[in-house]
DNA sequence: CGTTCCTTTGACCGACTGGTCAAATCAAGG
DNA sequence: CCTTGATTTGACCAGTCGGTCAAAGGAACG
């Protein structure tokens, strides 16, 4: 996020490499549970290498954080508040569940950071998140206050996004366990925007 | 689960002081992040004497989630048959967030083992969970082919209602972030209420 | 070929972690 | 008080981890 640029092609490949492989390792096993040696495997270098290009652990788990972020509320951002509000969430609502499913290690990096008590991202959340978050909700008010949208709680609706869209990344195994099923994607897209459409639906 | 069964009175306190300490530790940190010294720091015993009424640390975390399992099935498996179907779906919907506004810890520490693959609790999802959600699915199933309740998929109806209600314990840093609020809980009741109301109004 | 700067690594270190063990302490019955 | 078995612990260990460092490649350029 502060600048410090990549100077050499070789610098921008490896720091690519290894961020790769922290998102890899880091992912699978929390932050703790992850170590230096396994990163460096996953990413073909040596450990030394890898605290040639990043200070210590922490700072490639930070690197990630940032760059997670971006890509993870990119589907928020494109909230549109001249789109008509129904296809607007809609369309947030298959967007996250794609990033979920396109992107299940960046969601579970997340989950994980979240959950030990967001030691490194609080900052952000208390911030940048929260003034997103809070700009979007207004704006999904609006709306239901225009009658376009059922009488919804924006916040809530926003968390019930989230919750539902990340728990087919983060409980994957759970839900594979249960359903023994290839691919819950597919059937978890329809049900979806089956629930959104039916709590969206305008009164009367 | 197994019996081996706690003969002393203070050897059957000392193990729940072991296991209130492990929750404590184990669903802030993760399995990996948590340490025995500060397991037993919790406890207010010595390392050795943790060691003496648990094998290993794994033990201790094997032990919780055996414990865990019970408690936290115990709201779907109330769903009941002869129940009216809507208003057994949304007690089940309130009793489970009921559970995650009381023993946020617990879901803690299922999610941390989850996200890490199940490696410990792996048979227990394929076997007991999965029978139990197939039995429950098949029952909301039959409520909808009589018309009793909207048109829905019940196995993802489940995933939904786990992960709209789990959210508010895992993602707790970042709800109480987001809205700046103290408790979540009394809007997320109601917003839950709404939102399973219109997803199972029947049709019509 | 020599110089300079970027890159890579083998060897190493101190801190920490899960777990062991022998010895000490304690409780209860005789 | 003594014995016996349950309980507790200080000291210790081997393995792992994040991180350091000096020295060794490499590449570009004159």
């Amino acid at each position: 996020m502060t600048d410090a640029p990549p100077q050499t092609r070789i610098q921008a490949r490896n720091r690519a490499i290894i961020l790769e492989a922290g998102l890899e390792v880091f992912a699978a096993r929390g932050f703790r549970g992850a170590t230096l040696d396994r990163i460096a495997q996953s990413a073909g270098l040596s450990k030394p290498n890898l605290l040639y290009y990043f200070p210590s652990k922490e700072a490639i788990h930070v690197a990630l954080l940032e760059q997670l972020l971006d890509l993870w509320l990119a589907p928020l951002r494109a909230l549109d508040p001249e789109g008509e509000p129904r296809q607007e969430i809609l369309r947030y609502v298959r967007r996250k569940l794609e990033m979920s499913r396109a992107h299940p290690r960046e969601s579970r990096l997340f989950a994980n950071e979240i959950l030990q008590g967001a030691p490194r991202a609080r900052p952000v959340l208390d911030r940048e998140l929260k003034q997103l978050v809070d700009e979007k909700a207004a704006l999904i008010a609006r709306w239901s206050e225009a009658g376009r949208i059922g009488p919804v709680d924006p916040h809530h609706l926003i968390f019930s996004i989230w919750a539902l869209t990340q728990h087919y990344a983060d409980f994957d195994v759970q839900v594979r366990a249960v359903l023994g099923e290839a691919d819950p994607f597919a059937r978890a897209e329809a049900w979806l925007t089956r629930m959104f459409e039916a709590v969206l639906a305008p009164p009367g």
